[in-house]
Order: structure tokens, then sequence, then C-alpha cells
DNA sequence: GCACTCCGGTAGTACGTATAACTCCCGCGA
DNA sequence: TCGCGGGAGTTATACGTACTACCGGAGTGC
């Protein structure tokens, strides 16, 4: 009875009387002027009726495009990269592409290259500026690459979307120095990557000339790391910075536990402040006052010129996504 | 020079001085006893040399296979998932499969089924039970599914991989009852689901004959709402709860937030409990008393059975993934 | 009335691979 | 010497689609 086959568009040709040919450019929706109303309504109507869909493995083999991007993120676990993919997968999908994730280590992928096992082919990749490690044995015979947040002069990317991250450390640190504070610590991603080197200059240049003093410390990504950082920043000889800045909202939530730890009142004895903006950031308490990095939205953009790229290989470069500062409770006047 | 296009098999055939089909056979892996070794290495020599890439859309169309399955989860953007997630892309990556996501609404992606545009085809799919709805209209052409935290009777799935959360359930509640809280509220997922019904059933079942009450009260999936269910119930005529048990740990921060602004102490005034131990979990003060939800064994286990059942076709069912109660600083004897 | 255009549709082919079926040849037992 | 099994490669084909090139016929200008 039921066929186990999938019907095919010779099936649907047959049904609807015509050729195989009228089915593809019906079914390809570019029959305006090559095929009249009455055959198309046919068409589709045995179309519906035998319950047809294109066999993607065959259209891929025959127009040599996948509709297929690949996005990598170092991980998906960390929800800034989450948000990303949302908003890229988003766009994506209203172009009709489908977006396979990276392996990354981090997320369980195998260490080396994995292109050489990819189940799909690739029109394209957005790439996360994270993962330069992993572009630098990218092998996938030169599809479009899209980079987000990373050097736009340094790159085979046709074409670059960054976050105004700048602006966001020099909101950070003008609301700082509004506040009152003049000795204070950045706690700093200890990854190498342009986003981080970008945040340091910005708040190097918004600091000069004010008078305060800048104390840099470096940790992992992690809350743990955080903790350690704050602490031993806290408690290094010398005056206590009255405020301490950082990359990220994970190690934000990690200093501010090293001030529970030492007893430190926040924001009373010690202003904090994050970056991304996370759920973490207002589950807290105090709540982070913190950079609002619009991930999704970062992520459409990307993916936007990913497809414009791959549409009319017009490489146009997006202006930079405004941040925002967000201010909740980790900050106040210095006692 | 440099030819635009990538070399083919018959490309690397010429080179080598060979048939196309003598390729195909090495480069598939299952040339032993059909090619000379001294063969084989000098296909494999000119494959190198050309930089050969087996075409994957023509392997899919000829195979019929895709090596490319669908993870459906609610959203990424929750960390449960996008550690399910991990697990399930390694163990993919591990056998060769490549992981596409369902676009799911939350995730941006459009409200109805998504497979007629879904750029790759599928060889099966991994459901979350949260997809019950997405599910519903789901028309792959009945490829293998297997579905996660699920009622194994009620489904077309091929087997089921759910978590213990029954027995987390009920560790919880042990737990609360040997500190010796007697008034427990349960603040429940709005959502109609099988983990959550079971979560609700193995409570009950805990708390009967023990003589202690049990107030339910149900919430939606967000912190605000955790926090105004908790307010709500905190604030309800009749002696209040000393024990909140939460269906999530955002539910649980939500409460935190509500405690806080009732002015009642956790945990000396209020224990609460949460499920899931996400990164929140241990970030809030005091830390979370929750239920480990471990979801990247989770992922795995799904997708080793479904890659099982892809490969042999023999749907084995796999036993829960035992959960664990992880004691911290949200809970402690009732006043 | 004839050539010419344009509309509406069709036949045929190629995309690159996997694999069934086949050929060739060498060694070996009868 | 002949037949035969089987190792080592090859030939040929099909997967389902998109699209180029073609073709019949109706309308049109002169």
């Amino acid at each position: 009875m039921a066929d186990k086959a999938r019907p095919t568009s010779r099936d649907v040709a047959r049904e609807a009387g015509v050729s195989q040919a009228t089915v593809s450019l019906v079914c390809g929706g570019k029959w305006h002027g090559r095929v009249s109303e009455r055959i198309a309504t046919a068409v589709r109507e045995a179309a519906d009726a035998l319950g047809y869909r294109p066999n993607l493995a065959a259209r891929n083999l025959r127009t040599g495009r996948t509709k297929t991007v690949m996005l990598i993120v170092p991980a998906l676990t960390n929800q800034y990269y989450a948000r990303l993919y949302t908003g890229a997968a988003r766009v994506a999908a209203q172009h009709g592409f489908g977006v396979v994730l990276y392996p990354s280590p981090a997320d369980g992928g195998p260490a080396r290259n994995p292109f050489g096992s990819a189940p799909a082919s690739l029109d394209g990749v957005l790439a996360s500026s994270m993962a330069a490690d992993v572009l630098a044995d990218f092998d996938d015979g030169g599809r479009p690459l899209v980079m987000l947040d990373s050097d736009p002069a340094n790159s085979r990317a046709a074409t670059t979307v960054n976050l105004d991250v700048a602006d966001g450390m020099r909101q950070v640190a003008e609301h700082l120095l509004a506040l009152g504070h003049r000795r204070i610590a950045h706690l700093a991603a200890g990854v190498e990557s342009w986003t981080f080197a970008v945040r340091s200059r910005a708040l190097a240049a918004a600091l000069e000339g004010t008078g305060a003093e800048l104390r840099t410390v470096r940790a992992a990504l992690t809350m743990d790391a955080g903790r350690h950082a704050a602490e031993t920043v806290l408690r290094a000889p010398g005056r206590r910075p009255t405020a301490l800045l950082c990359d990220f909202d994970v190690l934000a939530v990690g200093a501010l536990k090293a001030a529970r730890r030492l007893g430190l009142r926040v924001p009373a004895d010690l202003s904090i402040t994050g970056f991304d903006d996370l759920t973490l950031a207002s589950a807290v308490e105090p709540e982070l006052t913190t950079v609002r990095l619009p991930a999704e939205e970062a992520g459409r953009r990307g993916m936007t010129a990913l497809v414009s790229v791959l549409a009319d290989e017009r490489p146009v470069r997006p202006a930079d996504v405004p941040v925002s500062l967000v201010v909740r409770g980790s900050t106040a006047p210095p006692a």
C-alpha cells in the first residue's frame, strides 16, 4: 500500500501528467513566464497529494550549494554564545539556511580539524573571535567566512561584525569615575583575543589623565578563577582598590564571592562591574552593574552579513553593534 | 593554475593511475581483500597531494544516508539544554554524525514545522520531552526518533532515555523531611510535560504518611515568574511553609529574591531547593541545595541510543540516568 | 502566405559518489 | 592439459535534482 520510498519529482510529474522538468520549475519557484498558472497548480496539487519533498542531497549535488552554514563558537554552555546562536539561527532560517555548529573541543568535539569528517558540506562559515586557534588549521576550501568580534584588519574574513566593546568599557569606566572611584582593578580575561585587547586599551584610554590608578589581573573564564583573582587583588599590599571591573559577568560573580569571603560589603566597601549581562547578572545579590552585550543582535548581524556575501559576494562591513551600560546594585560611591 | 574546482574522486583516480571505483573503495575504508596494499597507499598519496575531500552531497545522494541527525530542544539559552547538546554532539561526532538543531520558536525559528525547508535531510531525530508540541506536526517521513525525558509508554519513539527525576525528587523530599520540615510548598513548572508530572507524583509519594503538608503553585520558566509565585505562596494566609521546593534552579533563584524582599532569611527562616544544578545554583548566596541533573550524560546516552538504532535497528531501552542531591547552603532545619 | 517571434513545455544531461556485476589472470589440483 | 576458484581491479549504473537546449504551435507583421 503505502510506498516506503519517498516520492520523487518524477512521481509527481507522472501524477500531474507533466514532465519532471516542469515539476522542478514549479517547486523551485522560478516558473513565472515558463509555466502556465493552470499547470502550476496541477503540479502543486499532485505534490501535496503525494506528500512530495525534494531530496536535499540531490539538490545539493546538482546546485553545488548546501544551504548550510557553520557557526563556530567556543562553548554553547556559555549563555553568551547560546544567545549568539539564537540570533544567527533565526536569520539563517529566514533565508532558508541551516546552521550546523562546529564541534568545539569544549563542547566535546575532536581536538583536530573536523572538516574531514564533516557530515554536511558548507556554503559558508560564521566564526566568533575566540575560535582563532580553530581557524588556524581551517581547511574547507575557501568558503566565505564572516568573523565576529575580531580584528577587522587581520583576517581572511570576507567581513567582520563587532560589538562596540570599546564604548562599553568607556561607559563603565566613566560610570565608576563619576561615582568617585580612583583605585580600580581590572579582572581581565586570561585569553589572547582581540575583544579583550580592545577592552583593555579602551579602559586605559578612559582612565588616562583622570589620576585614577589601574591594576590588572588576569583570570581564566570560570567563577572560581574570578574568585581567586579577586582575592589576590583584594589582599595585595598597598591600598585596596575600591572598584573591580570584570571582563565577564562570570568573573564578577566570582569576585562577589571573594568580597563576601573577605567580609567586604558590595557596593558599600567595593564596587563590582560585569560584562555581558547574562541571566546570572541579575540573579545574584546585589544585582550586577554590567555592560549589556546584545549577543542575539550580533548573531543576527553576523549571519545577515554572511548570507549577503553568499548571495552576491558583496562584502559590506556593518557598523559596530552598540552596547549599553546597565546600572544595578553592585556599584556605589566609594566609602 | 590552481583549479578553482575541488578535485573529485575521478581526479584522484587519474593521478594514481587507477579507476574511480578503486578510489571510492580505498577512501571508503572497505578495501580489505579488494585492493592491494600497494595500490591503496598510492591512492591515498594521490588524494593527499590533490587535497581531495569527498563530496558529501554526492555521497548522501548515493547512499541515502546523510550522517546528520537533528536535536530538538526548547531553547539553547537554557544551560540545561546547552549541556544536553554538548553531550549529544560529542557522541555524534565520534560516530561521524553531524548535529543540526531544530530551530525552535524560542530560538528564533519559524513557528511552523520547518522540515519542508530544512536544508539538510536527516537520518534520525533526538528530541527532548519539552518539545512535545513540536513533534505533533512532525513530518519527516518516519525517521528513527529517540526521545529524552518523556513517557516511555506514549510515543512513536524507537526508544526513550530518561533521567531518574523521581528519585531526585524523593531525595530532596527526604532531605527536607530529615531536616524537620513539615510544611512544604512545591514551586512547580507551569508546563504540561511528563518529567514534571513524574516529579509531582514522586513528591506526593515521598511525603505520603509523613504528616507533611504540601502546597503546590505553578510558575512559568523564568526568574520573575518564580519570584511572583514564591511571593504568592509566602504571603498566603495560614501558616507559612518552611521549605520551598522548586522544579528549576531558575525558579529557586526567583524564590530567593522573593524571600529577601519579604525579609526572610535563607535558610534560617526558609529553606529553598532547586533542580538542575546550573552554574546559577552555585552563583547565588546562599548557594542552592539542588538536584544535579547530568544533562551531558543524558545527551550522550540519548545520542548513543539513536546511533545504535540507526546502525542496526535494535531499539534498546537504556536504564534511567541516575541523579544526585547536592546539599549546599539554602537548606537548614526550620526555625 | 511566409518568416519570425514568443509562449509553454519537454528531452536530455551532468553533478560525484557507492556498489553490483563483471573481467582478467594466476596458481593449483586432477 | 584443462578447469576452476578466487584475488585484484574495472566497467557501468543509479541516486534525484536543476537547468540548458530544444521544439511545436500560435500569433504577428509585411
